[in-house]
DNA sequence: TTGTAAGCGTTATCAT
DNA sequence: ATGATAACGCTTACAA
């Protein structure tokens, strides 16, 4: 492997103005860049980033830390992040940490061995505290919202009101609530949410641990064997959603007519389905992320709220019709 | 910074006895080693991967190649090489490169600069010759098939003619195809599998340029348009099925009565709104290509088949029926 | 405008 | 079992 020293010695210079040519660096005289620039071609010289990276103590690599990669919500966050990384000139490292906190400090350790000189942190299970005590290590920008935190976020409590609104709107108050991990910081204000705008919010109306298009066929299958059930069904994923929609269908209930549902996300399975839904823009989070990220703002911790949008699909209408 | 300079001097011992107690090394007095670890605990020493990558050579991270980070079936592939990169210790760098060459250039690049150890191609656009120049600086696995290279792949011939069969068995004689990019290697396979299986290929019914949901609504209006149309129609993905479906049941027509439909990939979509498919277990792809890609048998161009599924829904019955 | 030399933080060779 | 010391390939004061 050649190296800048070879190079010096075949353009007969210096290895600095070796690494002044590779560096576009001013000041050097134009037949010298010529002789570097033709050693270079000779010798087929390839600089060696890790060389540069240990030099400079930078490496010009974001790490990411999300549950699943091939969750659509998490992808889209990531295509923002791939994005701005390939504009910006950086790199991103992906972990996958399936929520497990032993993975997660793997990527925390990787902050701090200097493998990546930031983190954007899309969800994670272990405590925030435990979490900032790595920041002197460099930047870590969360897509949720915490308190004393860099954030890119949505407001999952407005957010979950705006679903909950539509389904007041349409003549319902028997509204029920589907959750993901039920101590998320997501889900406590979703649960607020929910507490605050809906005068009637029994606990059997409460679905948790909803994540897939099956844990919605479960919640449907519960649903049908509840004495007392809800109208409305405002949940936290198109896919529970989904998975709601199509148990029931199955067995002959009538989306919205029997149950109204409403899902989040806006991914493509509310496209298909038409699924009334709260549309988050998550590539849009991704960027802002990743821009905190490698600029010096991150500091300040800077709080970016994301605004969702309600997007009317069919699966919302009724209970005014109904009576 | 603490380095393991600092650490011999805290410990009075040499920094080679330093590197050994970091990397377990035999051969170390447990009076030292002991010492050692007092000053690590003390000095809050935390070691550089960066300056380690420089001195081994190595970076264990793959890199990988591919056009979109948030299409589902490249996501598939990123969570089975995500999965193996964790168990194997090992980490990877995502490029999205929307089929570039130029941005394709660049990770290839990253390979001679030694960023990574090794390239995982999902799907690319430039000369599988040129790619192939970079092999002297490591491992490039592709997840497609192509003669003299590592290749984790799914035979897009076979897995065409299954859904072709399918169409015929059930009465179909007038089938079309939808293909993706039209000159990518999986589309020249798959127009050969039409060719060599239907009798009647016309090429008004080899549908190209469809990769997306909205695509594949374009596709259903065009049918509608056409004077002489076929009866079933072979997807290269679900989104696409799903974009004819949902548009032709839009107006008014029927699937699978007034037209079959097969899907490509077995994603969610396909699960929600009942296609029949071709299910790829692209996670095995990611695994497999990883597994290549960190061993020594890359050298030998291995080249591993992935089998396909077909995924009897409700989109394919008919054409029996009809006549 | 150019060059010398000292880092960056490890690992690895070779004595002892 | 332990330690000097030379790599690894680059950047960057500082000097000239």
């Amino acid at each position: 492997m050649t190296n800048i020293r070879d190079l010096a010695r075949e353009a007969d210079v210096s290895v600095t103005t070796v690494s002044r040519v590779l560096n576009h660096h001013p000041y050097v005289a134009d037949d010298k860049r010529k002789a570097v620039q033709d050693a270079i071609r000779k010798l087929g010289y390839i600089r060696n980033q890790t060389a540069v990276q240990l030099s400079t103590g930078q490496t010009k690599t974001i790490g990411v830390m999300l549950p699943y990669v091939d969750h659509p919500y998490h992808a889209a966050i990531l295509q923002g992040i791939a994005r701005c990384a390939f504009e910006e000139d950086y790199r991103f490292l992906t972990w996958q940490t399936n929520y497990v906190e032993s993975h997660e400090q793997t990527v925390l350790q990787a902050l701090a061995q200097r493998e990546v000189d930031g983190l954007i942190i899309v969800s994670h299970s272990l405590a925030v505290e435990d979490i900032l005590k790595y920041e002197q290590y460099g930047p870590i920008v969360f897509c949720e919202h915490h308190a004393d935190v860099s954030a890119v976020y949505i407001d999952h409590y407005t957010a979950f009101q705006k679903g909950l609104a539509a389904f007041q709107s349409l003549g319902h108050t028997e509204i029920g609530i589907c959750l993901g991990r039920p101590d998320s910081t997501n889900s406590l204000a979703r649960k607020r949410a929910y507490q605050d705008t809906v005068a009637c919010t029994p606990s059997e109306w409460i679905y948790e641990h909803s994540l897939t298009i099956e844990d919605g066929a479960s919640i449907a299958r519960h649903w049908l064997s509840q004495p007392r059930r809800p109208t409305a069904l405002l949940t936290a994923s198109d896919h529970v959603a989904a998975g709601i929609i199509l148990e029931l269908r199955k067995r002959g209930y009538r989306v919205p007519e029997d149950l109204a549902v409403i899902g989040f996300d806006g991914s493509d399975l509310a496209v298909v389905l038409n699924l009334t839904t709260v549309a988050v823009p998550y590539e849009t989070i991704g960027r802002e992320a990743f821009s905190i990220a490698i600029s010096d703002t991150w500091r300040d911790h800077p709080q970016i709220e994301i605004p969702t949008t309600l997007l009317n699909g069919l699966t919302a209408n009724p209970a005014v019709n109904e009576r």
